[in-house]
DNA sequence: AGAAACATTCAACAGTCGTTGAAATCTAGT
DNA sequence: ACTAGATTTCAACGACTGTTGAATGTTTCT
């Protein structure tokens, strides 16, 4: 069957994506994206308006689509769940899976989609506004099932354990290929299977020792555990030798 | 006392930390830098060459002291426990501490300089170069203390743990305050001695589930967690709606 | 067919980009 | 004081930047 015609309006939001999840916003010019798009480079302005809008409409584009899949997915675990069922592992698998497949088996676009989102994530400029835009209202359904499963769990908690998942999830979509160096071949960057496998349980294995810990706090279980992380931690506030200013 | 005299070369370097922490490499231009640093336009050719070479040097100016630093507290912990006396915790801490202690007590140029590296290590051009030019030596020694304190952990496990402790470690140097919003102010980006207190016990504990995975996968114990995993965690290829190409 | 709306092309704008060569100034060694 | 070398200034280069207005082509509806 004849593909649909790509629009010109498409094409130039697919170069754009695939080349800002390479370069970043100010390391693809407008002709780059038209030429990479094949349309004239007035074809941007006219579509998108300013350079920062054509960069809006390509993180907007997708955005919507994800966030249903995982709202619909969480719905769906905790159905399954039914009373006292749903497990720490069920949210968190809600939360990276269809983000993780999609990467895996969604196409370029969506791989450089990712790509996209792991920098801005941890980009200083955009990282606070454009992901909270487009993701916040989400996450917050997901904390809300958090807190149900992890009852009496410190808030601060839940949220850095949050954070580090996050961090974790959004490296993995950079697919740098730094752990392939670093593994000298063992792990591969593009094995998004074997990342999904691990990811899910180490974070979970995190968010319960986090709540585990403020349990022991109130004094009622795992005690022991908390004091050796008190006494093993060093606190940050310590001198340390003098280097460049 | 006078303060030593700051060079053009340092003045340069500084001003170019820190707005590269901001905008990325092409979000800044050499114009930028030199008269954020006062000084002519030529003079940054004229010390370092090309902006790639300016680029790598600020990176490299405080890589050899941190990995100093780590390889020293690895090293005091190892020391200090003797013999089966080091835990997961004890390595992580040393990993981590002395770059969360300079982000939060060496001054504006360390925190531009971990916020850049935060961009670095998830972006695809710069990330998988650069960090592991600068940094996989050291990590490497990180990989082989944690081989010893958890012995028989499969090296994939070891490998993209250390892959999710990085992330986790990274998104912490951005402060990009996105967890300040989310949380409602339970939360600050750049308190990182709270971040550092839960990072540590968290990370271990994700370590300590992957390879007890291992162990269970080898039927030795721990059985059930596994087999909850694998019936929990849905594998990664299903089949999802369509969306944008 | 004719009109209205949409889409595309071309040329050009005022700036900014990284980089350089030549001249001027400063510093250290004798 | 003289010189050699390092450092800084100034002016300029060609190329590229985002954006626009006017003209041209195409589709859609009555």
């Amino acid at each position: 069957m004849p593909r649909p015609p790509r629009t010109a309006r498409d094409r130039i939001l697919d170069a754009a994506e695939r080349l800002f999840a390479r370069r970043g916003f100010y390391g693809v010019s407008i002709r780059d994206i038209t030429a990479a798009a094949g349309v004239d480079v007035a074809l941007a302005s006219y579509h998108f308006g300013r350079k920062q809008e054509l960069f809006a409409a390509v993180l907007e584009r997708r955005a919507a689509v994800l966030n249903e899949l995982r709202l619909q997915r969480l719905e769906d675990c905790r159905k399954r769940g039914g009373s006292r069922g749903v497990s720490v592992e069920d949210i968190i698998d809600a939360f990276t899976h269809p983000l993780l497949e999609r990467s895996a088996r969604g196409g370029p676009g969506w791989k450089s989609y990712f790509a996209l989102i792991a920098q801005i994530n941890n980009s200083a400029e955009f990282g606070a506004s454009m992901m909270t835009r487009h993701f916040d209202a989400l996450v917050q359904h997901f904390m809300q099932a958090l807190r149900e499963v992890l009852p009496g769990c410190d808030e601060r908690d839940l949220y850095w354990s949050y954070h580090f998942l996050t961090g974790a999830l959004t490296l993995t979509f950079a697919e740098t290929g730094r752990i392939d160096n670093l593994s000298g071949g063992v792990c591969r960057s593009n094995d998004l299977e074997s990342v999904h496998e691990r990811l899910v349980p180490f974070i979970a294995a995190g968010f319960r020792e986090l709540c585990a810990g403020v349990a022991a706090r109130a004094g009622k279980v795992r005690k022991h555990r908390l004091e050796k992380r008190v006494e093993r931690v060093t606190p940050l506030r310590r001198r340390v030798a003098a280097a460049p200013r």
